[in-house]
DNA sequence: CGCCCTATCT
DNA sequence: CAGATAGGGC
């Protein structure tokens, strides 16, 4: 029943062609001379990038690769990675000097089917076409397991199709098996386990096919498993974007975490809420930073010009710690690689009837155009207000009607209390440009060009 | 009907 | 918990 018919035998090539990496040159012909011996075709190559070349181009069959696991530019794990990400089903053996077990578990787990410490003895080439044949096998029982669903002497070992294992696992090594043949009830269902290599090329799958239409079917046909339903297929991902979903929740959470904690200080805001928590500029994340006060006051910055006279005249019954402007310019006077966020901070009421402990500050989505980064103030839509947001750190706390207070105290001696009461007037802010420094990977040019391009057909000069 | 999706079951 | 199943909706 499962064993597979001579014919196929047959099919097996008489001829190896066999790759062989290292950058010994003197090495490479000892392994060329004795595997002509025993009837392998053999390539070398001293270095690994033209052999990845080659195997990208898959115009030439290999069935075999023997790569030193130390080289230059790409090691042999680095190989191996290659190799399993392209899914090149072809064997890999592994060379080197180091006979640590180390590095021959590392070997075998980046998908190596043997590891082999130098020098190398000759007996090795003769058995190599082994390794070759049970890739063969596999590939084999694969296509044979399409037309026989339910055959139970074959569904071990079947499907393994991306990677070729170390036959020292031996059987139980299926890319994925359903439940074991233990003589259960005919009724009895059997369950996919999600192993993670059918798992990974699950995601290999969706990778290719894209996350936005990966859908049962599409994702089915993309992995060409046999035995798989779109069933198991729309189960397991139902679960995979439910863990998305967590990984986004918790990513984001953390971002939160990161922006509204200041060095060591404890966070003095807490962001929270579902759907608010969308980054105004998803792809950029950046550490929050207070300016320098000198910069805050410097009087050649604008923004800081403009912070004094709305401070003058809205601080003394201002419920914000910050004073608001209608329009806001962000200039190039302002420190190099920051960048401004629009955040908005529920009103007094919205944070008494969530009861919240602080105002909550939700990062908005709005449009970019409403920042600008120029020499030039910039229009800002009426109806918005912002003011910018580096609140000092309290010097007391205690409690009002609302809830916890702090009181701010400003190096020029204005005072004021956060959580705010009531907005006295009605143009009240209900934003805040925040300031933030950009963590060092992001430069002031490319955060310029997201937000020129965000500002695309936005904008109103 | 086929397929996707969500909720619910086991 | 992980995977299967039911059932609504398009």
């Amino acid at each position: 029943m499962a064993e597979i018919s001579s014919l196929h035998f047959s099919e097996f090539p008489s001829i190896l062609n066999v790759l062989v990496i290292d950058s010994d040159l003197k090495l490479l012909e000892f392994i060329k001379k004795t595997c002509n011996q025993y009837s392998y075709k053999v390539m070398t190559f001293s270095e690994s990038l033209s052999a990845v070349n080659l195997l990208r181009e898959r115009k030439t069959h290999i069935h075999l690769i023997l790569i030193e696991v130390h080289m230059p530019i790409m090691d042999g794990y680095e190989f191996l990675q290659f190799v399993k990400k392209e899914r090149i089903n072809v064997p890999v053996i592994m060379m080197s000097e180091d006979d640590s077990k180390a590095s021959a578990m590392k070997a075998i787990e980046l998908g190596a089917c043997d590891y082999r410490n130098k020098p190398l003895c000759e007996d090795m080439f003769k058995n190599m076409w082994i390794r070759v044949f049970i890739q063969f096998l596999r590939e084999h029982r694969t296509q044979n397991n399409i037309e026989s669903l339910g055959d139970d002497n074959k569904t071990e070992g079947t499907s393994v199709k991306s990677e070729f294992d170390s036959s020292i696992v031996g059987r139980r090594n299926s890319t994925f098996r359903e439940s074991d043949d233990v003589d259960e009830s005919k009724n009895s269902v059997n369950r996919v386990v999600w192993s993670q290599e059918l798992h990974t090329i699950f995601l290999d799958a969706i990778r290719r096919i894209g996350l936005e239409n990966a859908v049962p079917k599409k994702i089915l046909e993309a992995m060409n498993m046999p035995d798989l339903t779109r069933g198991h297929v729309a189960s397991h991902l139902q679960k995979y974007r439910k863990f998305l979903k967590q990984e986004q929740q918790r990513k984001l959470h953390e971002e939160n975490e990161m922006y509204l904690v200041s060095g060591n200080k404890k966070p003095r805001l807490y962001a929270s809420g579902e759907n608010n928590l969308q980054p105004t500029h998803p792809g950029l994340t950046c550490n929050i930073m207070e300016p320098p006060r000198e910069k805050l006051y410097d009087p050649n910055v604008q923004v800081a010009e403009h912070y004094h006279a709305e401070q003058q005249t809205l601080a003394h019954d201002s419920p914000y710690p910050l004073p608001a402007f209608p329009n806001i310019s962000i200039t190039n006077n302002f420190p190099e690689s920051s960048r401004y966020e629009l955040c908005s901070v529920p009103d007094a009421a919205t944070i008494q009837m969530n009861n919240m402990q602080h105002p909550q500050i939700h990062r908005i989505d709005l449009p970019s155009s409403f920042i600008t980064i120029s020499e030039n103030s910039a229009s800002c839509p009426q109806n918005y207000n912002f003011c910018m947001n580096m609140p000092p750190q309290p010097v007391v706390s205690g409690e009002n009607n609302i809830g916890q207070v702090a009181r701010y105290e400003y190096n020029n001696g204005a005072s004021m209390h956060y959580p705010p009461q009531l907005p006295q007037n009605a143009g009240f802010p209900n934003g805040v440009v925040r300031y933030f420094a950009a963590s060092t990977d992001i430069n002031d040019q490319t955060i310029k060009k997201e937000l020129n391009s965000m500002n695309n057909g936005h904008h109103n000069p």
